[in-house]
DNA sequence: TGCCCGATTAACT
DNA sequence: GTTAATCGGGCAA
């Protein structure tokens, strides 16, 4: 695995990146924890917002990659990119839920709840606990308010399909930490084949 | 220009 | 289980 904190990690199979970023640290302002559960986008499924071009919202996708894609979903939230692959590939990994380590009480008052569980279990809630809004789009990712690092030890992960989409329903694209209690949702259980 | 829908969440019944 | 909140993009006219 190339170098943490390198742009070079980010610029390789948005698979691949979503994949290595479980169990590692995401720091914003100093508060955070560790990603528990991704998501990978990329131009050339339906599902992504860059599959028809760039568009002045999209444009960061379609830049270099480790840089913070941000963008407003369903008028109300906002949700956390990574940008990955060469400039252009427009792919990006979903930041979808932390378990919350660092700033727990700044996080609290942002979110309006002490139930740690829901601070940061989903992409709009995970946001709005570190006051990350659409005036960060576009930051680079190896540098305040940004500090990622690495998984301290190997971790379990569990993969499966991407929620809250209607195209490319299938592409088992969805990334966890295994038996983590922070997903915003279950993973399907594994199935034998018919 | 107008209309529909979405990488969501919380507050309902 | 359902629904409202609210805005930018895509597409039809």
């Amino acid at each position: 695995m190339p170098e943490w904190l390198q742009r070079s990690f980010f610029a390789r199979d948005v698979n691949a990146v979503a994949r290595d970023l479980i169990g590692a640290k995401l720091l914003f302002d100093g508060a955070g924890g560790r990603i528990a559960e991704v998501e990978a986008y990329h131009h050339t499924e339906p599902a992504a917002h860059s599959h028809n071009g760039p568009t002045a919202r999209n444009a960061v996708m379609f830049g270099p990659p480790g840089h913070a894609y941000v963008y407003r979903s369903y008028g109300i939230h906002w949700c956390l990119n990574f940008v990955c692959e060469a400039s252009g590939s427009a792919s990006a990994v979903l930041i979808r839920a932390l378990e919350p380590t660092d700033g727990i009480a700044a996080m609290s008052r942002r979110r309006g709840t002490k139930n740690e569980r829901l601070l940061c279990s989903g992409p709009g809630r995970l946001c709005q606990a570190l006051g990350i809004t659409g005036v960060h789009n576009g930051l680079a990712l190896d540098r305040r308010p940004f500090a990622l690092s690495p998984p301290p030890v190997a971790v379990a992960i569990v993969i499966g399909p991407r929620i809250g989409i209607t195209k490319a329903v299938d592409l088992p694209w969805r990334y966890g930490l295994a038996e983590s209690r922070f997903l915003s949702k279950p993973f399907p259980p594994p199935r034998k084949s018919p």
